[in-house]
DNA sequence: TTAATCAGTACTAACGCGGTCCGAATTTGG
DNA sequence: CCAAATTCGGACCGCGTTAGTACTGATTAA
């Protein structure tokens, strides 16, 4: 059972190295997927993933290439992930907001919302600035209210 | 972005279903794909897997039928979904542990594993027996799960 | 003008998922 | 005790989504 698609996973990454960078570090995607040791047309279909999402923008012309459109600290992994992934949710009925046939009987759903709301707060709880950092204890006194939430 | 596939939702509304009943009931395929008014065939494939795993137990014969291996109390939905959809993890770092040779300068690893942590708690916290009751406010396991995501 | 880069589209291969089928085991009725 | 009915158990296969690639066009600095 993987969460993330690879496709997710890279653009974490990716977004990532990009916030290694001083706050005005441009790079190309070429330069990107060299240091991330990725492919690189996958990269940069990554990088047009999240541009189109407004988390990344991209300059074009000889000296183009991608930039945060965003401080890294207010970018939570949740939106990139979503940007790449979709809106998040546990199971089809989430989603798909028709109710299904079963929902008379079914008594899962609230249950599946409230896991659900778990895994996004998870998610938006950590931004990219986070990320850089190899250390796992990052300040956690920060409320997660604070941060930027796509959850619904 | 899907976190559960279809067969796991599957396999918990089954489960759900079966906990339902007495502590000793014992049904058919058949009777609990008419009950969650599921396609049989799918029903009976996520029954097999549920008993490989030991979280249900299979009567052949004649008056066979499948009944839960232990109390519903017990059975956490992170037990049954990893039954149906493996083990648990965010990205494939985590669950393909030969670390990829990104492992050096890829920074995002110990964050992956502390969501992974708060997914995990918040599936755990979760009984079958809790989601039997069609009220999601059963007793505050969950938004403890939640909470540990951004606390050490 | 030219070289470099992003942007968009289209395409292909492959893996996994969902679904279906047939054989093995066991109980019940005669 | 035998046979038939019923049910679980394992194997199989098609379809869809995803990952990855390639190509063409648009844009801009030198």
């Amino acid at each position: 059972m993987i969460i993330l698609s690879k496709l997710a996973d890279y653009g974490v990454i990716v977004a990532t190295q990009l916030a290694v960078g001083a706050e005005e570090a441009q790079m190309t995607a070429s330069a990107l997927a060299e240091r991330t040791k990725l492919p690189r047309a996958t990269v940069a279909k990554v990088l047009k993933t999240l541009a189109h999402a407004g988390i990344v923008t991209g300059a074009r012309g000889a000296a183009g290439g991608y930039r945060l459109a965003r401080p890294a600290g207010v970018i939570s992994i949740a939106e990139v992930v979503a940007a790449i992934d979709g809106a998040m949710g546990l199971t089809q009925c989430t989603t798909h907001m028709p109710a299904c046939e079963r929902s008379s009987f079914c008594s899962t759903r609230p249950h599946w919302h409230r896991i659900n709301q778990a895994v996004g707060t998870a998610l938006a709880a950590v931004t990219l600035a986070d990320m850089v950092s190899p250390f796992g204890n990052f300040a956690p006194q920060v409320p997660a209210a604070s941060r930027e939430s796509v959850t619904p």
